[in-house]
RNA sequence: CGGGGUGUAGCGAAGUUUGGUUAACGCGCCUGCUUUGGGAGCAGGAGAUCCCCGGUUCGAAUCCGGGCACCCCGACCA
């Protein structure tokens, strides 16, 4: 391709709208434009990378024998009352309505038009195992676009879907989409992280995250510092604190005028936060408000508290209801006396705790030496806490670390979560009705791009890694009007296009440095030069965009040069 | 939706506080000449409903009211 006839124009100063390195670069390197808030547009770079990608993550998804299908991206609205996410949904499904008044939504996600294929096609266990998936333009209103391409509100998505006779089926297919994952990232250049993570609004039991590590992420992970583990920190676990001893002493009211918070009440009772309980009073959608205990220091992890309590409209209760529960205001909430009005959730960690500090649901007052099961008794004990920094590792004796990871694929065990609710069943050995047991895996094609910019770029530009990079090689020519370079140049691309090489020629009437400045923004693993020095010297020179060695090599060498710094056969995923 | 911020040419951006002729400047774009190994120089040129609607005023980018869009922080997620 040459550049005086590519669809591309490189930005010199940085967009105002674009925050990160990734979605700057994007956008300097002419690789998207923005349409919308969340809505963007692929240009020729932006497309092959986006294409290259799918490529790979296509051959992985194939290896594994799973089958390519292309489903509608518009859905009846019935479809989803049927597995009962028309309504739990939100505003973040796109619905629209057809000219006879019917229902439709954009597909956030296609479990739902699966299944309802699959029930119709699917009759006996001969027919499974089953995978199937898609690359497709999926739709979700999200509350907050962000980062580009990152996070936006139509993007394209691999979405496969596994249809097994039972458990151990599922079990299987959901390893081969582990390792599936793991090789297709690795061949995008990208280093993950695998997590363990909660499965949200999709449903199911196991599920894990594959992170791409990076400043750029909106996900926290934690990761112990010795072992394996590895948890998003909506699903992080932590091993509870060691049991305090000692004998239980009497419970006592101490007044504590307009002491709220618990670095205040720390500092008026001259205590460490940790001797103190926090209650932190929720209300859930049907109106019941929860109790939650936790010690001091610690902040509550409503992800877990969420799932513990099946309730997905779980928030902070207002100063009033708070009131008109405790009977006291903000700041002086406690167990004591709540049994009868609230549901009381009380944290691992608190439970090993003797002779505590809450508040004394009266105002300005708190009580010292609360116990668990003489002064209140929990309705429900288990982790809630927040990981963060420093706590122990669920798993070993390590600690664990936090890190920012942006979210570039999730695999699920879903069960019969959709196959029960539409009744996708099979007939097995024995002619007896069986529900089928289904899996679901997505990777999120375009925020791989983004994802990949993120983990390799320099202050320059970006530095692609060869298999996913929109061209192979950058050709500058330093003087277009030059009838030596201009056949040199020609048998240089001669010998790429017969290696199956792709390049950019920079044919430009431009000055040399603006070529170079722009070879470097958008980031071709390989640069070939050639000007009057090459003229002379009958040499090209090669220089590798990641580690800026530079050699100059005849014409004959120069493709082998150029495969061996793409690094053999890797870069051979061509469009 | 809550909090913070921004809207002036394709991009960056001054002017807005304190209303006043033709709305700066830089980049990019077009023409010409010179130049040509790391974002060239000179000369000329095109390009702006100053986000929208309404109001105040002799006069509004500027003041007032309403709306919209976009960005950042939180909840959601590939």
């Amino acid at each position: 391709m040459r550049m005086s006839n590519l669809f591309l124009t490189t930005l010199r100063e940085i967009p105002a709208e674009a925050e990160t390195s990734g979605h700057r670069l994007m956008l300097r390197a002419g690789m998207i434009r923005k349409l919308a808030a969340g809505i963007y547009s692929f240009l020729p770079l932006g497309y092959r990378t986006l294409e290259k990608i799918s490529n790979i993550v296509r051959q992985e998804m194939n290896a594994t024998g799973a089958q390519e299908i292309l489903l509608p991206a518009l859905q009846p609205a019935e479809l989803w009352q049927e597995s009962g996410r028309w309504f739990k949904g939100g505003k973040e499904v796109i619905r629209l309505k057809d000219r006879n008044d019917r229902d439709f939504c954009l597909g956030p996600t296609h479990e739902e038009v699966i299944t309802d294929l699959i029930r119709h096609e699917v009759r006996s266990y001969r027919q499974l195992p089953l995978m199937l998936y898609q690359i497709q333009t999926k739709f979700r209103d999200e509350l907050r676009p962000r980062s580009g391409v990152i996070r936006s509100r139509e993007f394209i998505m691999k979405d496969l879907y596994s249809f097994d006779r039972d458990r151990e089926g599922l079990d299987e297919s959901y390893n081969k989409m582990y390792t599936a994952y793991d090789a297709a990232f690795r061949r995008c250049g990208l280093q993950t992280l695998v997590v363990e993570a909660d499965p949200g609004m999709i449903g199911g039991t196991d599920s894990m995250e594959f992170m791409a590590p990076s400043d750029a992420g909106e996900d926290i992970v934690i990761i112990c510092n010795t072992c394996k583990y590895a948890a998003n920190r909506e699903a992080a676990r932590i091993r509870t604190a060691t049991a305090e001893n000692g004998p239980e002493k009497e419970m006592e009211t101490v007044l504590t005028p307009e002491v709220r918070t618990i670095s205040q009440l720390a500092d008026f009772l001259n205590l460490p936060a940790e001797r103190m309980v926090k209650t932190l009073i929720y209300r859930n959608g049907e109106g019941r408000m929860i109790a939650v205990l936790i010690r001091g220091d610690r902040e509550v992890n409503e992800f877990k508290l969420a799932k513990l309590l099946n309730s997905s409209e779980l928030i902070l209760a207002e100063p009033e209801e708070i009131e008109a529960l405790t009977g006291a205001p903000v700041g002086f909430s406690g167990p004591v006396g709540l049994e009868e009005k609230a549901t009381i959730v009380v944290d691992s960690d608190v439970t090993e705790m003797r002779n505590f500090v809450t508040g004394a649901n009266e105002a300005n007052a708190h009580f010292i030496n609360v116990n668990i099961g003489r002064d209140f008794s929990p309705d429900i004990i288990d982790d809630v806490k927040l990981a963060r920094s420093g706590d122990p590792c669920p798993k070993c004796n390590g600690f664990l670390v936090e890190e920012r990871g942006i979210e570039i694929g999730h695999i699920f065990k879903l069960g019969t979560r959709y196959t029960e609710a539409m009744h996708a069943v099979y007939l097995d050995e024995t002619g007896t009705e069986q529900t089928i047991i289904m899996g679901c895996y997505g990777i999120g094609i375009s925020r791989l791009v983004a994802a990949i910019i993120e983990q390799n770029h320099d202050e320059q530009g970006i530095v692609w890694p060869a298999s996913v990079a929109p061209y192979h090689v950058y050709i500058v020519q330093i003087s277009p009007g030059d009838e030596g370079q201009a056949e040199m140049i020609r048998q240089l691309c001669a010998t790429f296009d017969s290696s199956g090489i792709e390049y950019i020629l920079d044919d430009r009437d431009e000055r040399p440095g603006v070529k170079f400045k722009d070879a470097d923004l958008i980031g071709l693993p390989v640069r070939a030069v050639i000007g009057p020095r090459s003229l002379e010297s009958k040499l090209v020179e090669i220089k590798c965009r990641r580690s800026s060695e530079e050699k100059k090599v005849s014409l004959a060498d120069a493709a082998m040069e150029v495969k061996s710094i793409l690094g053999g056969d890797a870069f051979v995923c061509t469009i």
